[in-house]
RNA sequence: GGGUGCUUAGCUCAGCUGGUAGAGCGUCGCCUUUACACGGCGGAUGUCGCAGGUUCGAGUCCUGCAGCACCCA
């Protein structure tokens, strides 16, 4: 093996060969159960984010442990063509080359589209393939293939003939950029500035019909300039929007309002619009908000059309598609963009003086959450999907458990949103999508079909002859098709092994911010087509955010491509990159300078491995995962730690063909410790595993390599290795070697395994060398069995035995670096008040001590000797002696003893106070007042044997530095 | 307005069914010790948001409050 690990030279070399073998199609295996999880596809807006990395590493750490239990494994992958945000980002493409969009036709349109998902798709193949995710390529799909668009045709027209799906004329959200229809989760609101306009519209005299009174005759007062009751002139109406007052249909007051009560079925003059109006009462209107008084817009806001229905006014659409005044403003208006024309009202109001007054004011501005164009409520026809009998099924599968949320607490989020569900529009006004299968025939009829030629059938059998077709010019809502994802990339409607084989999948794994748009639609979806729920988990992890807590976003300039983290980039590259394409291009000086601050050096390379460890150890359950480079670079020393343990194993198994496995009586205290607690990391693991907690897994198994297997069992080996390698090394020393060397191979062997889904790389490099001298033959690591705990169980007694010898490496070790005492000197030890298990253990590692703690000689005081000045710890009864003389400076000793007594007095008082509490002793469970007790038995120990050593070294320091010779 | 989270060491975060507060990073000291200085050894740092309650015992359970974040209206 190299010196250095070398991620850059390994992960494609490995990638390439594992695809090459098929490694990634699932091996039907007689007996073997089936596991799933399709790819939330990724859309071909462009390239893979660190919230795509994340989520992959997730995904192919679940798909490699099951591959390796033995599962018939697959990993569907695939991309989404995502309508609105692809045909964007194609028309942002022709604007630069100073087109548009209409100025081609729309097939000539949608071929560039086609160009350009090619083009992203190969780039997101690139970095999937980088990162190491083991999907079967061969099964790749997307959503507008052919067989994909044959699913949506199908369950169209099947939803269609149940009556599931309508089409209808009704208020939707119009994106007037777009110019066209969203549902309503693609819609964003959000607190801005503006203001409240309070119009004044007269008052119709009952008889004459003749506007009472000239505007503002009556001294307005407020809400109160409708009931003067003399002159009364006008109402007052607040509103955030005057523009729309062109469209009013009428004034409402609540019924119960006692301002306006006598109102009630008067009439008004619109303004402008020179229209006459009613007055209205209706609950929904707030007599609290503005004057108490609204105006009734039907085809412009949501609410004032429920109101519409219920009074059966009339609906005046204002705007174009555009929201541009139309026809129905007066000629002067019309053609006015709906700001300029608010602008232009306002002024006709004021100088009309039917303004009363404006006020600032806070609301809610619904916004496209693509476009960020301010939502414009319009009346159209659109496409449906009636959703409360697919809801309630799909409710009552979260509800039963068929469906489970991990953490389960995000099933509540469902619940809520479910069960206030509203009928979901699924046609868009775009050219880029799966066009609805629906054909006119100009008199009225409509074809929903699953070809042209079946619309035609249709409407002969209606006309009794061949009529002229034409179909809707309107797509799909990109999330019906991925609503369908889960069945047609395994072969729906036609069927398959593979449909048979894996559906209901396992487990899906998302992010919290599509659990409506996605994941509840497949749940309903699912349910409606293959009678089946479409994953039994869902697993729903945070969101990936910067080390400041930003989300990551091109606009802010602190995006990181995944890939750039693994290969590294050059500071001028990744300026160029985040400043490239910007929306809003003045925002690229501030960016440039933000990285250059943050990055000075650009960023190094990482490597696959360290950046997927990294990924699994933030999986917590937090929402929020702050992402951190110092974590990759942590990580990436643990691939380098690993790396050279390896080197160090190979170097020690130099020579074999295969290490024979140990008997089990020849394993030596060190070799059953170790393998006991791989046993406990590998169960800790499965755990982790199961309830999808990635940051465990990666953490015991960080712990056990770094802490155990590197700080502690390597070291022990080293000597062993030593002796059994000597001329004449004894037949003990070379049983002693064989049987460590079996054990450093299997352990390492089986960890390598263990690490695998989350390491895939560097695994695999070592393991291919390793393996064989293991005595374990395998084409590749991946393919290796998963390591199982139960073949580690826990030995007590090693972990016991092993424990006095960290404890006692530990208490010596502390003395040292207290004392400041060179790594590489010997140094005396002296043992007092040892038991006879003490003294048997000494007899037993005393070798292994020496080697540990860098010890020269190791003497017991006799019974009743006075110790010579020294260094202390406490291991139990042992008080363990370092000699002082030439070594340790009294008062650095004092200070640590003084810290150490500090700390015991703390713990000593409170297992003092809680065992003299009557109340604890008589109700706390046995085992805890009896391991209370046990513990003030070691603090007084201890405590004893601290305020002996203080006394001592504190005589010493009162005498000078002149302490007596040590008397071995 | 309704809902869901969060508040623990300088920073980022773990802490399962209540039983002596943990990790990584950072920081300080010592050390090129024969796998690894991408390393080793050791140290320091916490009224676990606040206030009550339950309990022998609360970071952990309950109630209230405050602050932050997100979702839905």
């Amino acid at each position: 093996m190299d010196k250095t690990y070398s991620p850059g030279e390994i992960e494609p070399r490995l990638y390439q060969r594992w695809e090459a073998a098929g490694y990634f199609a699932p091996r039907p295996t007689a007996g073997a159960r089936g596991y799933c999880i399709v790819i939330p596809p990724p859309n071909v807006t462009g390239t893979l984010h660190m919230g795509h990395a994340f989520q992959d590493t997730i995904m192919d750490a679940l798909t490699r442990v099951h591959r390796m239990r033995g599962d018939v494994t697959l990993w569907q992958p695939g991309t989404d063509h995502a309508g609105i945000a692809t045909q964007m980002v194609v028309e942002r493409m022709l604007n630069a080359e100073g087109r548009r969009r209409t100025d081609l036709s729309r097939d000539e349109f949608v071929r560039r589209v086609w160009a350009w998902k090619e083009q992203s798709g190969d780039t997101i193949g690139r970095q999937m393939r980088r990162l190491g995710a083991s999907v079967d390529w061969s099964r790749e799909r997307f959503t507008m293939d052919e067989g994909l668009s044959r699913a949506v045709l199908e369950a169209f027209v099947r939803l269609h003939e149940q009556g599931l799906i309508y089409r209808g004329q009704r208020l939707v959200n119009w994106d007037p950029q777009l110019r066209t229809a969203l549902s309503d989760l693609e819609v964003l609101s959000s607190e801005e500035e503006g203001s409240l306009w309070h119009l004044r519209y007269p008052l119709l005299d009952a008889g004459t019909g003749e506007a009472g009174g000239g505007a503002g005759a009556a001294g307005a007062t407020g809400a109160g300039g409708a009931d003067g009751a003399g002159g009364r002139a006008y109402v007052v109406v607040a509103t955030t929007r005057p523009e729309t007052m062109l469209g009013d249909a009428a004034v409402a007051v609540n019924p119960a309002d006692q301002r306006y009560r006598h109102l009630i079925g008067a009439r008004v003059r619109l303004p402008l619009a020179e229209r006459e109006i009613p007055v209205i009462a209706d609950d929904f209107v707030d007599p609290g908000f503005g004057s108490g008084c609204v105006k009734i817009t039907p085809t412009h806001d949501f609410n004032d059309y429920a109101v519409a229905q219920r009074h059966g006014l009339p609906l005046i659409n204002i705007f174009t598609a555009d929201a541009r005044l139309n026809e129905a403003a007066p000629p002067r208006l019309r053609g006015l963009d709906r700001f300029a024309a608010r602008t232009r009202i306002v002024e006709e109001l004021t100088s009309a003086g039917l303004i009363e007054r404006i006020e600032p004011h806070k609301l809610m501005v619904p916004r496209g959450d693509r476009s960020g164009a301010v939502i414009e409520p319009y009346l159209t026809d659109q496409w449906y999907v009636r959703v409360a009998t697919l809801a309630a099924a799909a409710i009552e599968a979260v509800r039963g458990g068929r469906v489970r949320f991990v953490p389960e607490h995000w099933s509540r989020t469902y619940f809520q949103w479910m069960e206030n569900i509203q009928d979901w529009c699924i046609s868009r006004q775009l050219w880029w999508g799966h066009r609805i299968p629906a054909w006119y025939d100009g008199k009225g009829g409509v074809y929903v079909a699953r070809s042209e030629a079946e619309a035609h059938a249709q409407a002969r059998a209606r006309h009794g002859q061949d009529v002229p077709l034409t179909q809707d010019e309107d797509v799909l809502d990109t999330w019906f098709s991925s609503a369908l994802w889960p069945f047609s990339t395994l072969g729906w409607p036609e069927g398959s092994a593979e449909l048979t084989r894996f559906y209901p999948t396992d487990v899906l794994v998302t992010g919290f911010d599509i659990i409506f748009f996605w994941v509840a639609r497949m749940i309903m979806f699912g349910l409606k087509f293959m009678g089946a729920v479409p994953f039994r988990e869902v697993y729903v992890h945070g969101l990936i955010l910067d080390a400041e807590g930003q989300k990551m976003s091109k606009s802010k300039g602190n995006v990181i491509d995944p890939i750039d983290i693994i290969d590294g980039i050059e500071l001028p590259e990744l300026i160029a990159k985040r400043t490239s394409g910007l929306m809003q291009p003045h925002l690229a000086a501030a960016i440039e300078r933000a990285t250059r601050k943050q990055y000075p050096q650009g960023i190094p390379a990482h490597g696959t491995d360290a950046l997927r460890f990294t990924f699994a150890s933030l999986a917590s359950q937090s929402r929020e995962l702050r992402f951190d480079l110092n974590r990759v670079d942590g990580n990436r020393k643990f691939c380098n730690k690993l790396w050279n343990a390896a080197r160090f194993a190979l170097r020690s198994l130099e020579g074999e063909t295969a290490v024979a496995a140990a008997a089990p009586g020849e394993l030596s205290v060190a070799d059953r410790w170790i393998r006991s607690r791989l046993g406990s990391a590998l169960a800790a693991l499965d755990e982790a595993l199961a309830t999808y907690r990635f940051d465990f897994a990666a953490s015991a198994l960080y712990e056990f390599t770094w802490d155990e297997l590197c700080a502690w069992y390597i070291e022990i080996v080293k000597p062993v290795f030593a002796a059994g390698a000597a001329a004449d090394a004894s037949p003990a020393a070379l049983t002693a070697a064989r049987a460590a060397r079996a054990t450093l191979a299997t352990v390492l062997e089986t960890l390598l395994r263990a690490l695998h889904p989350l390491m895939p790389f560097i695994t695999e490099e070592i393991w291919l060398r390793l393996a064989p001298l293991a005595g374990v033959s395998g084409p590749s690591i991946m393919l290796a069995p998963w390591p199982r705990a139960a073949d580690f169980p826990r030995d007590a007694a090693a972990e016991a035995e092993l424990g006095w010898v960290r404890s006692v490496v530990q208490g010596i070790w502390q003395i040292r670096s207290g004392m400041d005492i060179d790594p590489s000197r010997r140094v005396p030890l002296l043992l007092q008040h040892a038991g006879p298990l003490d003294r048997a253990r000494l007899q037993r590692y005393g070798a292994l001590l020496t080697h540990l703690a860098g010890l020269a000689q190791v003497h017991e005081l006799p019974a009743g000797d006075a110790a010579p000045p020294a260094a202390a710890s406490m291991v139990g009864e042992l008080t363990l002696l370092v000699p002082m003389a030439g070594l340790i400076d009294p008062a650095s000793e004092l200070a640590r003893l003084d810290r150490l007594l500090q700390k015991n007095t703390q713990d000593l008082a409170r297992t003092r106070g809680r065992l003299a509490n009557d109340a604890f002793v008589r109700n706390a469970p046995p085992e805890v007042v009896a391991q209370e007790r046990a513990r003030l038995t070691e603090f007084e120990r201890t405590h004893a044997a601290l305020e002996r050593q203080i006394a001592q070294v504190r005589a010493l320091a009162a005498q000078g530095s002149a302490g007596p010779e040590p008397r071995s």
